[in-house]
DNA sequence: CGCATTTGACCCGCGC
DNA sequence: GCGCGGGTCAAATGCG
């Protein structure tokens, strides 16, 4: 697999460290739907340009192997455009791709993500261990686990049961291990005084 | 042959 | 106390 580049890997380990602890509160997806004003709007600081997401639609993107690097999954998803971490700019924001995430104690976070593909690289490698069909959602909902041993992340993963061309994906947990290919950001506000990190702080072999 | 995925069963917490 | 929904486990199967 490798796969380099993507913001996908930065999203799969994003950490969010609030000037002081206790700020977040422990919310799902559902609560992106109920709460969308309120929510922390990680496109902030994460920007995906979508622009063609639509033109990838009605092309064979399934047909493609299940695990595919994830820069040919970008490309299939958005039709090339898909990246980015806007770690200094506070320009554009929120294009599409990315439509809201909330980020909680804990670390967990969630996010819609406009694919076709439910098994995005992040450059991690996931295992899945279990699928549920959910009360709310006509779609089922898959679990992956980290497959790094003594990795405690955990990912959710399913459709959206109002426009199935999104995904909702919701990680859990912070990698204490390193990913290869992963590209890590620091991203500081100063304004707030909080961190954003992408990436894994542990680094191995410490 | 080893590993990841699949799928039903089991377990737990919550609400009624 | 019971039923429901959600989450995890684990044995079996398939694939590389």
């Amino acid at each position: 697999m490798a796969a380099v580049g993507a913001p996908l890997h930065a999203l799969a380990n994003m950490a969010y460290f609030p000037s002081q602890t206790g700020q977040g509160s422990d919310l799902t997806y559902d609560d992106l739907q109920s709460d969308q004003s309120a929510a922390f709007d990680l496109s902030d600081y994460i920007l995906f340009e979508e622009g063609l997401a639509p033109a990838s639609f009605g092309q064979p993107v399934n047909a493609v192997s299940p695990m595919v690097d994830a820069d040919q999954t970008a490309s299939q998803i958005s039709g090339s455009n898909l990246t980015t971490i806007s770690s200094s700019s506070s320009s554009t924001r929120r294009s599409g791709v990315l439509e809201r995430l909330r980020v909680a104690e804990g670390s967990r976070i969630a996010f819609r993500t406009k694919s076709e593909v439910e098994i995005l690289n992040d450059g991690f490698k996931w295992r899945k261990y279990g699928k549920k069909s959910v009360k709310n959602s006509p779609n089922p909902r898959n679990y992956y686990r980290c497959s790094t041993e003594g990795c405690p992340v955990k990912k959710r993963v399913e459709r959206d049961k109002e426009d199935p061309s999104y995904v909702i994906t919701t990680y859990e947990g912070i990698h204490n291990h390193m990913s290869p290919g992963v590209v890590y950001y620091t991203t500081k506000d100063t304004a707030s005084g909080r961190f954003y990190v992408a990436g894994c702080e542990l680094p191995p072999g410490s």
